[in-house]
DNA sequence: ACAAAAGTGTTTATTATACACCCATGT
DNA sequence: ACATGGGTGTATAATAAACACTTTTGT
């Protein structure tokens, strides 16, 4: 037992030398591509929307499909993905996180082509200031009425989605679907449709109160019929300090 | 604000028609492999290690890298880690994850390769029953003690690591570590070197009773110079059972 | 004055933390 | 008998959950 993790250095003699990789990437060709989930939360319906565009592959034609490219030699996989959600938005600077691979040989059915998958979140008022000079067919899906979409991304879609509902009550990347001043119950209504689940009004504002990343701004909701509520909009510098002082975020 | 998921339909109308994809591979050409960071835990020395081996590759001659290798056609990716650590340590059936994709255009010096990182966790005891049929140089390093690694081979170890630390703490993975037989003692030691935090002993042992996925085996230590530990094996049909009443193990 | 949603505090239950003594075995 | 680590229970603090009335605005 005492011996378990000991070195062992056996002489290097590797029966076949390790090919030359020039050599592999003739003999073993293939693509590689990003497909980006583009969530977007809509304030009116209470629901979280995916942005889906008709498929452009032959094989998937009239199926919708996640925003995607393949890669081009001189980018990193994220400015591919940055790239690609810019063509089909307008849109720069958007959160783009990534989720994993998706690589099965079966998947692509012009030949093999691995996908890098990444979510991004979009404040839907954005995306509306830019569709005038966008040319491409998109649409919004309520994340419940999503069928049968082209190549493997409803598997994608699954696994983005169970990513950022784990990530939302970790990281403040709520915010990023709201616009910049917004109210508690915005927010609460948000975290709702994306988690399904209900919480109760005065928990939810105590802990967010508690957490402090808050900034309360001395405007209110304008023609509502009722009492306006508070804005209130996302302080990085709060949520800075936070970490610093070795808390997180949490909801 | 009403208006503003309403679906637009413009015309596909985009002026260049996407590139075939064969076409696309010829003009793009890259290189795919997938990296292991395999994880081993050191009951004597209390400590989490990770299996390295000397690089194959000239231009990091003398460092050492993570277990990789290009991807083969016919194969996915999970497959491809699994073959790669199969070659590696002889081992079969071991616990893989996948945790995203590197690919900086300068990853690779000889050219552009994206990889898939998978952390792997082994029982340390499996693998040594299998190193008289290895001929390669690897060699068990504690995680403190990390160098310069070949590649970009430190940040994928940063990120493998950060995420056994997530999972250790919301799946019951870390059994996947340990002998089928263990002291909770032992349990304890694991989680304490991999979260490298401290845990009360009667608050760990309590926890895990609560959580109810261990299965107390009529057996004991041997041979140790004190009251002998009772021993457990990890029951997979408790955790089952666990799942299906809506709970989750975390520790 | 009424409708509609905003805003606020307290009580209770659950979970996490801190802590000290006896037990079984080998030498 | 003693040294060594195994095994157990209880009290306190912190966090989460449940719950109802008053306030502000527009009509």
């Amino acid at each position: 037992m005492i011996e378990q993790l000991r070195t062992f250095d056996f002489p290097i003699n590797s029966p076949k030398m390790p090919k030359k990789l020039s050599d592999h990437i003739k003999e073993v060709p293939l693509g590689l591509s990003v497909d980006c989930v583009v969530f977007g939360y809509d304030d009116i319906d209470k629901d979280l929307k995916i942005l889906l565009i008709k498929s452009e592959t032959p094989e998937f034609e009239g199926s919708w499909s996640l925003l995607g490219d393949l890669i081009q030699a001189n980018e990193s996989l994220k400015e591919s993905a940055a790239r690609t959600l810019a063509k089909r938005t307008g849109l720069s600077d958007i959160y783009l996180e990534q989720v994993r691979a998706f690589g099965i040989p079966e998947r692509h059915p012009g030949g093999r082509v691995i996908t890098i998958a990444y979510y991004s979140l979009i404040k839907v008022e954005d995306y509306e200031l830019n569709i005038d000079k966008l040319d491409l067919e998109a649409k919004w899906f309520s994340i419940n009425k999503i069928g049968k979409l082209a190549f493997d991304h409803n598997l994608i879609l699954n696994h983005c989605l169970n990513k950022l509902k784990r990530t939302l009550r970790e990281q403040p990347i709520g915010f990023s679907m709201l616009p910049d001043k917004f109210t508690l119950k915005q927010l609460q209504n948000l975290y709702e449709a994306v988690l399904d689940v209900e919480f109760d009004r005065r928990n939810f504002r105590r802990k967010l109160k508690k957490i402090d990343v808050l900034l309360e701004l001395p405007e209110t909701q304008q023609d509502v019929a009722h009492r306006p509520a508070k804005l209130y909009s996302f302080d990085k510098k709060k949520y800075q300090s936070l970490l610093k002082s070795g808390k997180h975020f949490s909801l």
